[in-house]
DNA sequence: TGCTTTATATAAGCGCGCTTATTATATCTT
DNA sequence: AAGATATAATAAGCGCGCTTATATAAAGCA
């Protein structure tokens, strides 16, 4: 039996995604709110509809992540001096000493997923599952209203 | 900005499951209770691990997935007459009526995430995609213990 | 036979997705 | 300026993953 590329595409991925939580637990953290503390490494001090567009999840799930980063002293919410109803979020220090430990437990994980695979094929690999992404943004996009 | 294949991975198996949620939703299941009713149309009549097994998940999470499914009138839990710790899971009529429509719902939307691929294309993508679950699986196995 | 181990399923409780609805505030329009 | 609309965030509640713990029954072993 062949499986099906949509199988296995989704099927490796729960796979990847079931390593990288392994990896992340074991520094206290869940594979989600990890996910999160990268991107915090990258554009700190956003609201929180910036993340929750980023990570793609609605605006209440990233609510109730960050409430429980808050709990556990990773992120700090702070007022937005111009938005009365917005928050801006920041890393903790603790958050934020544990994105060396993030970014290089992802390094050797990645390398053993790509075990056996050649520069040339990691790039072509990325360049089909690249196409596969554009193609079912393209389903998932609303309907496009013609105007006039 | 290129993305990584982890990344690339992670996220195109993210929209595939959303588009296919959406579209088994419209049928009045969840995408986990259509996959399931799936392997169902394949298997009929085993025991509740045996479906844990198939979808890799814990039997409790299946047990609470079948708990909904039957009060939903999809699927029946009948003893086993063998093992009085058991369950034989099978379809009721109405998930037995519902799984051509889930197997016809599936083929377009397969074909439109790999639109713009030939049939070389999807081998090959077919083959890279099976080399990362491999090395993924490889990962993931329990340290084997060395016996002697 | 009786004791221990294993297997099947469920209970409780948590994280993180979602939908739908609500509050508070900003912004747009007139 | 006032009313209507849009936006930021939260509330309630559900599905489905998980871990840890339990009850029951089967299977293995002394």
């Amino acid at each position: 039996m062949t499986p099906s590329v949509a199988y296995l595409l989704s099927d490796s991925a729960r796979l990847l995604r079931r390593a990288f939580d392994m990896r992340v637990r074991a520094m206290g953290v869940t594979g989600p709110q990890a996910r999160l503390l990268l991107v915090l490494g990258l554009h700190e001090g956003e609201n929180q509809g910036f993340y929750a567009e980023q990570l793609d999840v609605e605006a209440i799930t990233l609510g109730r992540m960050l409430d429980r980063m808050e709990e556990a002293g990773l992120i700090e919410r702070r007022r937005d001096p111009a938005d009365r109803r917005a928050w801006r979020v920041h890393l903790t220090p603790a958050g934020h000493d544990l994105l060396p430990e993030l970014r290089a437990g992802m390094t050797p994980m990645i390398d053993a997923m790509l075990a056996g695979f050649t520069e040339t094929d990691r790039e072509r690999l990325g360049q089909m599952i690249e196409q596969v992404r554009a193609n079912l943004n393209t389903i998932l996009e609303p309907e496009v209203a013609i105007h006039g």
